[in-house]
DNA sequence: GTCTATAGCGAGATAGAC
DNA sequence: GTCTATCTCGCTATAGAC
């Protein structure tokens, strides 16, 4: 675990100092379970991970699972909820002391660090983001909200139809997430590991890059 | 089904037109459970989907299915493939009579065409892509072979580093597909159906739009 | 709160008649 | 090639002791 996700689970959940009777901590159990869930969740999928399964890594009874969550579905959702929360959080507002274009630069950082640091989160996502998907609500949600705290930022340069706020929202997400959701084939474009630290700032050059180009752009077509 | 469509399964199927004893025709089954298969992978996901299912969509027995195809896995795979084939099928090789930039914007042209006659296959490839996934291998090859063919246009262009053309490869799918994968959430931000012709008309134009800014970029960065 | 034991269902896959 | 019938297994979820 990163430096960047015990701050994070900090935050979250806090770190239970409460003793109950032995050593063990009040409540424990459960955000265990919910952490133990986000790794098969998010390398193997939501239907072919066993509630065994996360009980095993929990290492808690699998009985507990269905004590603390209703269901597998009701887990799942926990944990996109989580994520989504902590994504929010992480989009620190930004500095109105610096020019539009340091500012969405400073968004696009916080957004490849979040993601970086929380790769299972896009995978989850990624993979429930089907037409007839059973969290679209929860993923709807956390996208809008998402857009709500960046758009006054996108809004001030972007105007009407191809170059509205929110096609540049929809740009910079995919443009982020392209490269983590395809990582586990790009191997062989890359002729190396695309989630090596060289490749991963590559990456984030070429986004800055083409954040840069997109404000020429639309400074052009300003004036 | 679309008239695209239709020219694609003639494509790579061909439509039987041997007799053998009735009216029913010759392997017809098999590929009846091929494409049957496709609208539920695409809406629910692999393991969500009973052969059960498909069986009763393709409107054929259940055993048949196995009979055709060795099991549920394999029927995934088949499915990929065709796309796979079809996708880089559909990339036409660029006319070398017109400029690089003009080029580019063919290939995105044809790129979301064929996304917009084919997004089953773009729902089903993001839920495959997960770190444990069953099927990187097939989606590896076909990304590689998909870049193998544009990345001599991009080359041209393109530098090292940050300009890396798989950079811009990379960049490209995300910018298409992100629209296609987030549809379903889209709703709520666009505040109209995403896919509706117009709102699919004005993401062409915003792609369009990025893509010039890029080219704009990179010959100011050549003189 | 945590465990053992088990119910109960639906899934993938096969055997074998036609 | 296509069907009916069935086997077998693993899964979600619950009952109930402690």
């Amino acid at each position: 675990m990163s430096l960047h996700e015990l701050t994070l689970w900090s935050m979250l959940y806090g770190w239970s100092t409460m003793t109950s009777h032995a050593s063990k901590k009040k409540g424990e159990a459960s955000s265990n379970i919910l952490r133990a869930a986000e790794e098969p969740f998010a390398s193997k999928g939501f239907a072919a991970v066993s509630v065994r399964d996360i009980a095993q890594l929990a290492k808690v009874n699998k009985a507990l699972v269905f004590y603390y969550y209703d269901n597998k579905a009701t887990l799942l959702r926990k944990v996109l909820e989580q994520y989504y929360a902590a994504h929010v959080e992480a989009l620190s507002p930004t500095d109105a002391e610096l020019s539009l274009r340091e500012q969405v630069h400073a968004l696009l950082t916080s957004y490849l660090d979040f993601i970086e640091d929380n790769s299972r989160y896009i995978h989850i996502v990624q993979h429930e983001l089907l037409p007839n998907g059973e969290n679209l609500k929860v993923i709807r949600d956390g996208m809008t909200l998402l857009f709500a705290r960046v758009k006054h930022v996108l809004g001030e340069l972007s105007g009407e139809g191809a170059l509205h706020a929110r096609q540049f929202f929809l740009s910079f997400s995919g443009l982020v997430v392209a490269y983590f959701t395809y990582a586990p084939v790009l191997d062989q474009i890359w002729d190396s590991d695309p989630l090596s630290a060289s490749n991963r700032r590559e990456r984030r050059e070429h986004l800055h890059w083409v954040i840069d180009q997109m404000f020429n752009g639309l400074e052009a077509s300003k004036s």
